[in-house]
DNA sequence: GCCGGATATTGACCCAGATCAATTCGACTT
DNA sequence: AAGTCGAATTGATCTGGGTCAATATCCGGC
């Protein structure tokens, strides 16, 4: 959870091009550019710590800058004019944050626990993107996945039943994360926030969570820690 | 409605490079690519017409082709494994596809009218986006739209009411077909089809589509042609 | 280890929209 | 113009998940 920040970024002109923690890194072109590219990103880069519900940037505002998630976890979000709130996505660290922005930002962003984020200023960061067409082409990639995604989750919302919708989380999480059977998956946003996340209310997430474990799916040895007994079973329910 | 095919593509190197209805021309990139790099799209290229009702490809398929829509509208979806289906998208012409894939079809696409496509192979076509740097950085920017507009529909889907639905697909309709107060909005869909991209059932489709007529806020001479009253009402019940 | 506010769970009841069931409409063909 | 069949509309009823309310549990700060 220790943050290099300007430092770090410099460091990674030396020899350590693919420390785990460089802020650079995390964008993934580390083996697409060359040391002195590194340098030409670090020099437009700050990481920056965010506590645990902290805001990075709201809904509307100029997009002046685009991120990395270095460490921890963020939550994308959408509201209405009356308040109901939609999660978007939730965010791990490697994820570029960035691609969806015109003028301004489309979604909130919003510390889900402790995070990093490492910050690039939009203008010099498009302009070092056009120079370097392997980092254009990379971040491609990213919004081909990303909207693959983004179609899977309007399959979700739009057909799926509550139950599917929580084994659905459950088993794209499990992914995420590589955890396979009686493995322990990390849960760390709320129950409020996987919700607005699916499309339901805490209360039906609550239900349908105890009935997988009644049901011996999973168990919960606390609320943020889900061991799954059975991914198979749990993608079954999903309906993928 | 009439398509030029090969024949019209290879026209779009001489003078006629902003024809309208080149099949190249759609991509939106004319302006930034040189005659003799249009001839080399337009090698790489064919025209093809697809009836109502005609699929172009199945999701999981083999992603061989992208493709630009010239004519027409198509409907892009994904089908759970009992058969509940999503729609993700509805396409216009100058529309791209094939942002999305990996090795195979992440949906299905299916012409709602007749229509027709420029189909380009898909390995020619992604080593000259990489030669022209102009044609990537117009494909990110795509993406980057459509990652908005998926977000968009996931707000829709996940939080609001049938009656904000109906009303958003028809304010979002609206502005693709630059329909202003008083003018007829063109519905080539079905109501099923309708409701199978919002995530409800025809008949509330359908009831909600009465119900705002009686209210004035629209009329329906057809099914298929809407005619807007009160764009400002149209879009407050969106909830935007 | 204990305390207190936030978070999670569980229960009881309700309602928006799904489902089931007729009509009605409209774009075809002949 | 009449006939046909799929699409659209409308009505009646049902239900999954929302809403409201009451605990229970967790976890950070002493």
């Amino acid at each position: 959870m220790d943050v290099r920040g300007g430092a770090g970024v410099a460091g990674c002109c030396g020899t350590s091009v693919d420390c785990a923690r460089c802020p650079v890194r995390a964008i993934a072109v580390c083996g697409s550019l060359a040391p002195e590219q590194l340098c030409e990103l670090a020099r437009i880069a700050a990481a920056r710590r965010l506590a645990a519900g902290q805001v990075l940037f709201d809904e509307g505002a100029p997009a002046h800058d685009v991120y990395t998630l270095t460490a921890g976890m963020l939550k994308l979000f959408k509201v209405t004019r009356d308040g109901r709130r939609q999660i978007t996505g939730f965010l791990l660290p490697g994820d570029f944050i960035g691609l969806a922005f015109a003028d301004s930002y489309v979604y909130g962003a919003e510390a889900v626990i402790n995070s990093e984020v490492c910050r690039f200023r939009r203008e010099p960061f498009e302009q070092l993107m056009h120079r370097h067409p392997r980092l254009e082409r990379d971040l491609l990639g990213r919004a081909s996945t990303e909207i693959a995604a983004a179609q899977e989750q309007i399959l979700l919302l739009g057909r799926k039943t509550a139950r599917e919708r929580v084994a659905s989380f459950l088993f794209a999480m499990c992914q995420r994360q590589n955890v396979g059977d009686g493995g322990q998956l990390q849960v760390p946003m709320s129950r409020l926030d996987i919700g607005d996340y699916i499309g339901t209310r805490v209360e039906t997430v609550s239900r349908v969570l105890s009935l997988l474990c009644r049901e011996g799916v999973l168990a919960m040895p606390t609320p943020h820690v889900i061991v799954i007994n059975s991914l198979r079973r749990l993608r079954q329910e999903a309906q993928p």
